[in-house]
DNA sequence: CAATGTTTTTGATCCTCGTCAACGACAAGC
DNA sequence: GCTTGTCGTTGACGAGGATCAAAAACATTG
């Protein structure tokens, strides 16, 4: 199941999306300018929006954005503010979370790089965007954006194959808030970094937990404490080992079993 | 909050999206044929996919489509079988739901008049479509659909409007069923359901609910036992009445209070 | 109408997870 | 070094909702 919600980035009703082969060398056409952007160099160019143009529109687009570093615990934007850019993640992990007026926090996902901010194309925004590392980010007008959109028919294809993933992580997430227990959210919840990982930086055993334990409770709908003792108890059972800034994934067979669909 | 959600069917970072004018006499170019479609009578055309469409486009997707009715408690699709086709519900109401190998099930949406299913373009179902009520859908192959999709800019545009639309839906949902109590869900699933009949048959406090209780458990992430206990507690206090096939809504302020974002 | 199955309601009991409290580990700043 | 703050862990306790059981309400069928 979760496999078929993977191929959604590859193969989808709008026909393949492969990854942009540039004909040119790309950055030729201008000299070096620090705020914009250089998109020949992002390293995970292939897994964003943009691995649906081609060097002549990836231009159009450099020149539209720029990149701009945020360092870690700032927030990128604040949910309710008017939405006047659209973000394109290249490096690091940020928390997106809404908040009730009482206090109490969902985290509705983490992003990590190659992911698309502003999918919800709302006039403001419906959750806050935290950075949980230092993170870097292109930015877009969302007039400019839209605009590009109008001729650039593949990038908006590629835009809604990715919004189509997110429905299908969003439903399966559904599933995880209201039918799981809290150990088998727990296991869902490491399978899943693993497997965003492995998007990245290659199928691996150690998984980077750059979240709080209390960020973790308010994805999966529990508190700090159930999130901790939870994963103590796993530990004492060997199915991970938990290290500085994340987990080593011990008996994944197990975990995937907890976690299945 | 819930009024932003709202205002994305109409505008987008994908421009404004109105309803379609027709300039010429619809269904002129063809004679009554009956299990094709006559999108001129649809009464829902200006809330579906459709209404990003001029005549001439809306004459091509006739074409490819054909109009299918379905009893209630029959099965659209089901979770896991290859899609062949995409839909556009014009009436009857039906449940999407997602199975556990265990058995335990996760409702994840209730779809009314005017909602496409398909938007999660995967090669397989992620959810069963079961009819609640006698339904009726328009029915087009995921491959002319898609080919539709290529020289229909509008249609694209409309259809990304539509699925960010349920994004964040399905993030609210998340908030539901991670960090409220039973009787926040109740309330916001009852204020939920109202607004949605209010866009096709206008405002009321009547509430028709086609859904069982144990319908609204797996929805909410609760068992029915709960909901069961939380409505007639609501019908004690004097927040609604219950009726054959829904409720009528007498403190519509206090569930509005309860299931506030 | 009786007979059967489904849905809803209600009660009694149980248990998972939340709440409250305290402590230890660790990092940042003075 | 000490202080302060954040984060993670652990324990004791309680409550909200699940589970189990059964009856009532209701629809469907012969």
């Amino acid at each position: 199941m979760e496999s078929l919600v993977e191929k959604a980035l590859v193969e989808t009703v709008f026909g393949r999306i492969e990854a942009n082969t540039r004909l040119v060398p790309c950055g030729a056409h201008k000299a070096a300018q620090s705020p914009g952007l250089d998109c020949c160099d992002c390293e995970i160019k292939d897994q964003s929006v943009c691995c649906a143009l081609d060097p002549d529109e990836l231009d159009a687009l450099e020149r539209i954005g720029r990149s701009q570093g945020y360092p870690a615990k700032s927030t990128i934007f604040e949910q309710g503010r008017e939405a006047g850019f659209v973000y394109n993640l290249t490096a690091g992990a940020l928390r997106l979370s809404k908040l009730l007026p009482d206090g109490r926090r969902q985290v509705v996902g983490f992003a990590m790089p190659g992911d698309f901010l502003g999918l919800d194309f709302e006039p403001n925004h419906s959750y806050t965007a935290d950075a949980l590392t230092p993170a870097k980010l292109c930015q877009f007008s969302r007039v400019g954006f839209s605009d590009m959109l109008d001729d650039k028919p593949r990038l908006l294809r590629r835009l809604m194959a990715m919004a189509s993933h997110e429905l299908a992580l969003a439903q399966e997430q559904m599933v995880v808030l209201g039918r799981r227990t809290a150990e088998e959210k727990i296991a869902a919840f490491l399978v899943g970094m693993r497997k965003r990982y492995a998007r990245i930086h290659g199928p691996s055993v150690h998984v980077p937990l750059p979240m709080t334990r209390l960020d973790i409770g308010d994805y999966l709908g529990l508190t700090v404490e159930t999130v901790s003792r939870m994963m103590t108890r796993m530990a004492r059972e060997k199915t991970i080992v938990i290290v500085p800034d994340g987990v080593r994934l011990l008996d994944v067979p197990r975990l995937e079993r907890l976690a299945e669909v």
